[in-house]
DNA sequence: TTTTCTCTCCCCAGAAATGGTGAGGGGGCG
DNA sequence: CGCCCCCTCACCATTTCTGGGGAGAGAAAA
């Protein structure tokens, strides 16, 4: 399986990559570099963009947006429940649909074998890394085991690209907010009522409102659940 | 800095630590074999709960807990921002509260140099891995430079270690939101008002709101804000 | 030092959200 | 086939939030 230089040349490659063609470049190589079948990376977002580079076929990843996959493919469903990466294995293949998902996706030239890693990001970000293999399970699990610690740092590498390539998807980063107004967001947050705030803040309901306000004016948000779901995403407040 | 394999050893004991005393005690060994002042394994949880393994003093520890550092504490603020491992000195030290939480810290003994891993689990779960130390700019770069690969890896383990111990932690499971609800919070969550969502999904505005109180429910949220807040921590939406 | 921000308090009326209950058709799983 | 969940729609009264105003003291940053 490779050579430990090229290896590294290769990591070099993915790690100075500038651009999205020189990703895919540097992606087929790793692929072939493994000896291996496929390796993708998905970034998700469950309103349902998709964005990613990898090396399965065009036919199937136009195939997988148009029927919306995402929704049931147990990749994406086990691995969103995980921290571990996980083998393909040990995912919950009952239910007619992920069946016919799995039959579907081999018939597009996906591997029978795969072992993917959740990754995740500042604002809930969530992504995939996906190796997949056609062979048998012994083989597979002799790959994985051998380079489990590979591929977690490649992982990494490649969300830390998708980040730098996009940063838009990225919070902006906002005025921050008053000790009294991080108070409020994330009192409202935890399911406070405005009155409850207030009364736990020991201050009257009035003034609460103008911290909201002003808050909400900060964030841009047009309402309060808007405030507190951007101080949220913009990492202003922990619940 | 040590042999290596000395440090597979010492990885060994980590990744196959069962109870809290072993972690604590590779990580000791951890951190001597680094050859710094201190390593820190910090889970902060989603209502301000904190809980984690490390080299810092008891002191340094109660102080930090009974003054709510968490709130300004510079690493948390910018790792919750961030994806990359940080170094402090990229940090925003500017703001009085900051430099008064590093000056107090050095003394605790905390060590001048820091660099941080922000970890991200399933369900909005963050957490911390840190290792510090008392040197110079020059000396820490060298350091950091020659270990980030190996630091990610050993901050996975921790992680992975810390969702085994205490699964309990992970906020309950909660039962997956249906794609319309799903559709519904994530609507909210972007400032639609209830008459707007119900718009946009071309459903009367009662329907939306069965939506929202049975998200609610299974949620265990106690109002329309406290129901997104959650759906966004537990990763079950993306805004 | 000046300016900007923060914290606190108050009024009012209209708009929006909530809680409780009820009901019918459709789909998947055991 | 029965059960459970998903999607859709409706009415009631009550509580809560929102959008406009205005005002003064003190602290921090430029």
């Amino acid at each position: 399986m490779g050579m430990t230089q090229r290896r590294e040349t290769i990591l070099e490659e993915l790690t100075h990559a500038q651009e999205l063609d020189a990703l895919q470049h540097a992606t087929e190589a790793l692929r072939d570099h493994f000896g291996i079948d496929h390796m993708v990376y998905h970034w998700v977002n469950s309103a349902g963009e998709q964005y990613g580079c990898g090396t399965y076929s065009d036919a199937w990843r136009d195939r997988y947006i148009e029927q919306d996959y995402i929704r049931i493919d147990p990749v994406i469903i086990g691995c969103y429940q995980r921290f571990h990466p996980v083998d393909w294995k040990r995912l919950d293949w009952s239910g007619k649909a992920a069946r016919a998902f799995q039959r579907e996706a081999i018939e597009y030239g996906v591997g029978n074998q795969g072992f993917s890693i959740p990754i995740r990001g500042p604002n809930g970000q969530f992504a995939l890394f996906t190796v997949s293999h056609h062979c048998d399970d012994d083989t597979w699990a002799v790959f994985t085991d051998a380079n489990r610690r590979d591929l977690i740092l490649i992982a990494h590498e490649f969300n830390q690209k998708a980040l730098d390539f996009e940063p838009e998807r990225a919070p902006e980063q906002a005025r921050a907010l008053s000790p009294r107004e991080v108070d409020a967001m994330t009192l409202l947050a935890m399911g406070y009522s405005r009155a409850q705030v207030a009364e736990t803040l020991s201050i009257s309901e009035h003034t609460l409102r103008v911290y909201i306000e002003s808050a909400r004016f900060k964030l841009g948000a047009l309402n309060t659940t808007h405030a507190v779901a951007q101080a949220m995403t913009r990492g202003l407040i922990v619940v």
